[in-house]
DNA sequence: CTGAAAGCGCTTACAG
DNA sequence: CTGAAAGCGCTTACAG
């Protein structure tokens, strides 16, 4: 069943047919709902190839994420996907892992796709050495590319992320006004959006007059293995009262590895995470963390995505405030 | 630049450029080096929708799933995807939510997107009452259909599984192994799958002489404000000294709710999850589960679906065995 | 308001 | 081993 078998049946051109199929041009009510009724008759459905032919487009987004067992991506992706069917488009995945070569090698297989926008989740795709994301503004000189929780000015890319400094500010300061003196931050890759968490934790350290520098920043692999060794290690050096963690997941491991080395949480140590995901939620004792909204953000990319495959405006730029959490983490009384 | 512009760089017919694209036919050496030379030159890619047109396929396989933010579900979509890829297919993938009309329409969609074929992950999909299973035959007239983790006799639906009957089973005979007495299971929801699972709980009970029946099953909600009073009423009703539970989700919530009345996991209570996600591994204490080997799961469907689209044999049904993964949860002394 | 016709860029029998 | 040509099923100026 195709466009010429309706145009039979209705006794009109296929160019009508194609007409009320699109709601385009002028077509004679009367003959609208003759063609409908046939096609509906028919449950007859347009052939995608043939239509992304002629318009170079099937209504497909890419979504890249590194990995979407990862919690927070994986909810990234579900809002992105309910959005987008909301505006009748459909999500092609691919998850690239970390590898940079991976990563490219995504951009390019979703571009021989011919998808119609790109939308990168999560800072993990912007590289800390400016030139290696030359493969993003490659991207975007083919279609618009959308980056959640990444920032990068270029031509064609449009950034939407959560302000994680002041988030990381706000969940260090909650520490230091309950009492912390010796906070440390713990991350789990050394990216450019953990850098700015990173300075939102020494901005409240500053505001409470305790000296941190970049010492304070530490990097433990997710290797369950290494990890025990890293947390005996940072028990061992200092008497920490406070663990700003990266995300909620490092919290609720660390957290643990506290309670393994006879520390207790909150009494001795407080622990905060970030991302306000389920583990934050079942940890116990349940974990302070950051919502950082990734439904308004997911909800704000494919509106913009929309605006932009539409010709019209949208900013480049767009960050906005995230919310604290307080959980019995951070509960000294 | 397309096929013609490939064709008049290299002297040759675009039918010549199409067969060393797809190395199809015979062609020389000489001109397929000719041919492969300008190609990469110009760094050409076929246009997907062409190739559409004429082949009707575009390498797409539909995946769908009740809810990627589930980490079962979501660990699923990472290993498809992955194993998908090494075939030279792409995933498109819809999060339909629980609701059957949503299921069809997404189904509909894809059908219409003119995927290869489609994978559905998890049992949520094979619905109680058997009449609302049409849209998965419907479904399968048009492409072969994979369901990961359900069970449904049809032609060309294929169907892969861990069997769960005995993972539950497992689960239950390790608590009863240890001295408990009166265990109870636990779900989210009254599937197929669950029921599954549930046998094998009721008969691990038969095979210790404890009497339990239908009343031991029960279904608490995820709703985080009712979840609370069902545990007290729960708890209020009988000393359970072993709660079963259908996912790792719900076992740690079960614990934290325990713990809150009191109770010690495991001195006074044994719990056990299933699925052995993050969540078991991170949870305190650690929680038994059932490794029910989502990776083989999925990378036997990729095969099983390039054999099946290659017109190869492939067995309609799979089922394999998980693997007990014990934890603190279920260590008594 | 409607139709004839060109064009989108491939694949694939068929002939040679 | 290679090429000419038909065909896949749409959209969209253009003419009327």
């Amino acid at each position: 069943m195709n466009i010429y078998d309706i145009s039979k049946q209705s006794g009109v051109s296929i160019a009508t047919v194609s007409r009320v199929i699109n709601n385009s041009g002028y077509v004679a009510e009367k003959t609208r709902k003759k063609v409908m009724d046939v096609i509906e008759a028919n449950s007859y459905m347009p052939n995608v190839f043939a239509k992304g032919m002629s318009t170079s487009s099937m209504k497909t987004i890419g979504i890249l994420t590194t990995n979407i067992r990862d919690l927070y991506q994986a909810q990234c992706v579900y809002y992105l996907e309910q959005e987008l069917k909301k505006y009748g488009y459909t999500a092609m995945l691919c998850c690239t892992g970390d590898e940079l070569a991976a990563k490219k090698e995504h951009v390019e297989l979703l571009a021989s796709r011919k998808v119609d926008a790109l939308i990168f989740i999560g800072s993990h795709f912007v590289e800390k050495n400016a030139k290696d994301n030359a493969y993003l503004y490659g991207a975007s000189n083919n279609v618009p590319v959308f980056l959640l929780n990444g920032l990068l000015r270029h031509d064609n890319i449009y950034s939407i992320l959560c302000d994680d400094e002041t988030g990381a500010y706000e969940l260090t300061r909650i520490c230091l006004e309950k009492g912390a003196k010796d906070p440390v931050f713990i991350a789990s890759r050394d990216t450019f959006s953990m850098r700015r968490k990173f300075q939102g934790f020494l901005k409240a350290c500053r505001q409470y007059g305790i000296e941190k520098d970049d010492s304070a920043f530490r990097v433990f692999s997710e290797d369950p293995e290494s990890l025990d060794a890293s947390y005996t290690l940072l028990f061992d050096e200092s008497a920490y009262d406070a663990l700003i963690c990266a995300d909620d997941e490092i919290a609720a491991v660390a957290q643990r590895a506290a309670r393994n080395h006879g520390i207790r949480v909150p009494e001795d140590l407080m622990v905060t995470g970030y991302n306000d995901s389920v583990i934050a939620t079942i940890a116990s004792p349940a974990i302070t963390s950051l919502d950082n909204r990734a439904q308004y953000m997911c909800t704000q990319a494919v509106y913009g995505l929309t605006q932009v495959l539409d010709g019209k405006e949208f900013p480049e730029e767009t960050m906005y405030s995230g919310k604290v959490v307080e959980r019995e983490s951070t509960k000294r009384t």
